[in-house]
RNA sequence: CGGGGAGUAGCGCAGCUUGGUUAGCGCGCAUGCUUUGGGAGCAUGAGGCCGCGGGUUCGAAUCCCGCCUCCCCGACCA
């Protein structure tokens, strides 16, 4: 491969474009990989194209080892397919949608678990033909509310999406470790630094469900890794370690106090600390009760629950909702206060709730005998030393308490830290969601029908481009590895002489060797806008051939560590295809 | 959907408060000469529905009203 920046078509830019913030979108943007067509919708240039292209085959590669065969579906799609799952309704607004000209809904595919289900029903129907994997690297579409940060989150991307056809669970599971253990090694091989967290299955509706992060201060993905262990978990998924339960003999009693003027958990402990009750309290002494009312999805009644976590954590709703999944989770209104009188805000504790019969769940970290303040459902009175399991039992525990910074890990090992990630990869067990819609069986060996189950795996090849230069760049601009690059060496001819006819000549050679090559050939350059142009580009090797021609030197550099060498002109070819076929 | 910011040449921006020449600067682009190891110099030049619509005015990029779009934070999504 032999790329002339005299004719190829690239422009690069001086200056950041104004509506860029993360570095990823700066320097592609400016390095001509891509260009912005419409918000969140991108087009890929000649670098750019090739770098999309260099990921794909590294993912197309692991697929087609561990078994799976590629197809390409349509993204045009029917409305009929997505109302049988009823996603038509569920994705909303996030779905593009149109019309044909006899005013028929299509959508445009924001994944296809729809059409590969129906595609197998089609062709398949023994047990014999079991398991199968199918996949396809496509353009997807999704209407995100709000695209940003260029193309890490667009409302067109590039995805590889494929899904496991099995006859059993156990089938299942062997498609999912395979995809797993494929996903590791794509990206390993692109090089990124990755987590892999247990995920919520959300409204994807299945079960095992694993999320790859790309490590990345720009990630839109909160998750938290243990300083003790290689734990990893999105905070949605981390569950609390409850600690060992106690003996309730001998706590002191249960005391009620009048506490004027103390509706915040700050005010409270203050009051307390200054009351002379010969200890001191921390808001962690406090249990604090918020009511949320849940619904089954599409249901109409609400119930009413009391959830009690410690005073000196805020309430995370999404690990709230994660936990309560798949029930809805809404906060109280005034109107439902209303109709329960005996709750009196500021002051809510578990006696009434459990009184009233309203179910009360609590933090794994109030277990049997741990002693609490808390409300005395009595305006401006709490209650000092309230023991779990003698005082009140909760319904049981729910994740409802933010994750904080130093938390204990799960595993035992170590503490918590949060960091940022891009979804760069997921993997999920569906199960028989898809195959139960459409019906999708198997005849089995005694000639009856089986269920088939399924698994659905996808990776973001464009956000993989965008994770990649997130991760590997400096302050001159990208720093590709070699097995994405662009090319994997960048002649840069400068100065007056016969500098850039040696150049095309060695960028000849060397691309006749099977080495890739991007030449700079343009006359009338100055060398610092080439130099400047070769580090935002970022490819891994350059050779530069300028004012040592004289003496019969090229110089040698490394975009990555910035190292610089000079050798004869008379070895650069293979002195270079050297360095490319070790790396 | 809530909050904030911005629409002026291909890109990045100034001008607007206080209306008044032919709307300006940097980069880029074209031509010529010079220059050639770190985003070169000089000269000449092309390129604008100043987001859209209406209004005020002798006169609007500038003031007023309405609308549209884009960007950022959040919500949402994954």
């Amino acid at each position: 491969m032999l790329l002339r920046m005299s004719n190829l078509f690239l422009r690069t830019l001086r200056e950041d474009p104004a509506d860029a913030e993360v570095p990823s979108h700066k320097l592609l943007v400016r390095g001509g990989f891509v260009r912005r067509a419409a918000p969140g919708v991108y087009s890929w240039l000649p670098l750019g194209k090739i770098v999309l292209e260099n990921v794909s085959a590294v993912v197309r590669e692991e697929m087609n080892r561990i078994g799976g065969q590629e197809v390409l579906l349509p993204a045009l799609l029917p409305r009929e397919y997505y109302e049988a799952t009823d996603r038509w309704t569920e994705y909303g607004d996030t779905l593009f949608r149109l019309q044909d000209r006899k005013g028929a809904d299509y959508l445009l595919g924001p994944t296809h678990e729809e059409l590969f289900t129906l595609l197998v029903k089609g062709e398949y129907s023994s047990y014999k033909d079991f398991p199968v994997t199918l996949y396809q690297i496509q353009e997807k579409f999704r209407d995100e509310a709000r695209p940003r940060a260029g193309i890490l989150r667009g409302r067109e991307f590039h995805m590889k999406d494929s899904y496991s056809f099995d006859i059993d669970d156990e089938g299942l599971q062997r498609s999912y470790d395979a995809h797993r253990a494929a996903y590791v090694r794509v990206f390993d091989r692109l090089g990124l630094e990755y987590v892999v967290v247990k995920a919520t299955s959300g409204a994807m509706g299945g079960s095992a469900s694993e999320e790859f992060l790309a490590v990345a201060p720009s990630g839109e993905d909160t998750f938290v890794r243990s300083t003790g262990s290689d734990y990893a978990a999105n905070v949605e998924a981390v569950s609390t370690p409850a600690p060992a339960a106690r003996p309730v003999e001998g706590l002191p009693e249960a005391r009620k106090h009048h506490t004027p003027d103390t509706p915040t958990i700050e005010s409270l402990v203050r009051f307390l600390n200054d009351a002379g009750l010969g200890r001191s309290f921390t808001a962690a002494d406090t249990l604090k009760n918020i009511l949320v009312k849940v619904r089954r999805p599409g249901g109409t009644d609400w119930e009413v629950i009391g959830v009690g976590l410690p005073g000196d954590r805020e309430v995370d709703m999404k690990r709230l909702e994660a936990s309560l999944d798949p029930f809805e989770v809404a906060l109280l209104e005034e109107a439902d206060f209303a109709a329960y009188p005996f709750l009196v805000k500021g002051y809510i504790g578990p006696g009434a709730l459990l009184s009233n019969k309203l179910r009360y769940l609590v933090d794994p970290r109030v277990v049997e005998g741990t002693a609490w303040v808390t409300g005395a459902d009595e305006a401006d009175h709490h209650v000092v030393d309230l023991v779990c399991g003698r005082d009140f039992t909760p319904d049981g525990t729910v994740e409802a308490a933010e994750v904080r910074d130093g938390d204990p890990s799960p595993d035992g090992d170590g503490t918590l830290y949060t960091a940022r990630g891009i979804e760069i990869g997921h993997v999920f067990q569906l199960g028989r969601k898809y195959a139960d819609a459409f019906s999708l069986d198997a005849l089995g060996p005694d000639g009856k029908p089986r269920r088939v189950t399924m698994g659905s795996y996808g990776i973001g090849v464009s956000r993989v481009v965008a994770a990649i230069v997130e991760q590997s760049h400096d302050d001159k601009g990208i720093v590709w590895p070699r097995q994405v690059a662009p090319a994997d060496v960048h002649v840069v001819g400068t100065g007056k002489g016969e500098q850039i006819e040696v150049a095309l000549r060695v960028a000849r050679e060397l691309a006749d060797r099977g080495v890739r090559v991007l030449v700079d050939d343009r006359k009338g350059v100055s060398p610092g806008v080439k130099f400047t142009d070769a580090e935002l580009l970022g490819i891994p090797t350059g050779v530069i051939i300028g004012r040592g021609l004289a003496d019969g030197v090229v110089e040698l550099r490394d975009r990555a560590t910035g190292e610089r060498s000079e050798i004869a002109l008379d070895a650069v070819v293979d002195t270079v295809a050297a360095v490319v076929a070790e790396s």
